[in-house]
DNA sequence: TTAGGAGACTGAACGCCGTTCAGAAATAAT
DNA sequence: ATTATTTCTGAACGGCGTTCAGTCTCCTAA
């Protein structure tokens, strides 16, 4: 008989109800103004009935988060398809800074944030993350088959110093640290055109990729409620 | 009669013992750890004492982030001092990525919290940032005119770009975004060679310092990864 | 059909937080 | 000695995340 599913699907969709009010707060107002009160009075429930869907204020914005790499690699994923394979590079992490525009909170979130433990502490167990650094770093492979990056160069070294580099100014931007005036655009765009010189002019990397030799399993699903 | 003065001397100690206490706590724990309860509680005052001192929590993190500039502009100029421009830019940075480590806390406050308004309001008023920033501007200028780097390389660019790319591995260390076993030195080393590299192989830079004129385009509008 | 039980939900509370304010206490000026 | 001023406190406000005893609803089993 279908109660159980039917169970199932309701409590599913008060869920959902509660990620999609947390979102909706936080998108627009950020982490700090979202609280637990807000998100019950939205959903219209009490602020105990949370405590049944998560354990805590963390575990919604963990799953946030989850849902946040998800949209990155998607923004990633849309940017690619250049034929010349340091374009391609190039567009792959320019679609990075534009995200942490469009979805400025995601991101902060995602790579800024100290106030969710869980998302440094189960860094490795966001999937999608490892899937969009293996993505560019497939293209940073191509780009070097093709001669127009050195044959030395490691792909994975490489694939973090753009991604660092590119963290830079995306924070800079996101936590308004640049005087009004100060075209952030114009500043990813030089540190991007920049660091792809610098690859390309053949700086010896020292940065020894700790390959995820992973204990991913252990978070398979990891949005899943494991509430009591 | 020196009774004002005794006054004041008075004040301001409690003042100090204010930032003081602040200051211990949120080094070792960070400013969200940081209560105007548990300081008044250092203090032996009240905590309604502390607003006869701070008009809020607020202005109390502004005062220790310009303390923080203070001490991250002594970092940088004991790094400086090499005869090889280069060497001394590189320095110069690497103290920059160096203090992000060793003064964790105050690097956060400075660049990345949002939790301080005061901090991106009165971001211009830092004397002691744009002090530095000048600072390592005129290495940079100093390394063009030794041929160093390319002659029409625009200094204040070049300096963004820097700062921009050290701040991307700084970031990405204090908020513990990379995989156990990573290291971030030498990613931080990385990027700095390469960004170095970048920058003296000729890449050209679009960003122009400081047009009060225009709006801040940052975070204007939405644009889809196409590289402009 | 109904008693029992399981799960969902609430109201009230706990101990935090930043901040405000009337008034007490201490100090200075008269 | 009295007044005026500055300094500080206690209590409170409204907010926060979280917990828990108890209620209410609905499904199951007798």
């Amino acid at each position: 008989m279908g109660i159980r599913e039917r169970h199932d699907r309701e409590k599913q969709a008060v869920r959902d109800s509660i990620l999609a009010a947390a979102r909706d707060l936080f998108v627009i107002e950020g982490y700090a103004q979202v609280s637990i009160r807000k998100i019950a009075e939205r959903i219209e429930y009490s602020p105990a009935a949370i405590y049944s869907y998560f354990p805590s204020k963390d575990d919604i914005f963990f799953a946030l988060a989850a849902e946040g790499f998800a949209r990155l690699d998607e923004t990633i994923q849309a940017a690619a398809g250049d034929p010349d394979p340091l374009t391609d590079l190039r567009n792959s992490w320019w679609a990075f800074y534009q995200f942490s525009k469009d979805q400025r909170e995601f991101f902060h979130l995602m790579f800024v944030d100290r106030s969710v433990p869980a998302i440094t502490a189960q860094w490795q167990g966001f999937d999608l993350l490892q899937q969009m650094l293996a993505h560019v770093a497939a293209r940073i492979q191509r780009a070097i088959d093709a001669g127009r990056l050195p044959a030395d160069l490691n792909p994975q070294a490489a694939l973090h110093v753009l991604w660092a580099a590119l963290t830079g100014p995306a924070v800079l931007g996101c936590t308004c640290r640049l005087a009004p005036g100060e075209d952030c655009d114009a500043l990813a765009r030089d540190v991007l055109t920049t660091t792809i010189a610098g690859l390309a002019a053949g700086a010896a990397l020292t940065f020894v990729p700790c390959h995820p030799q992973r204990p991913c399993s252990t978070f398979a699903s990891p949005t899943w409620s494991r509430v009591p």
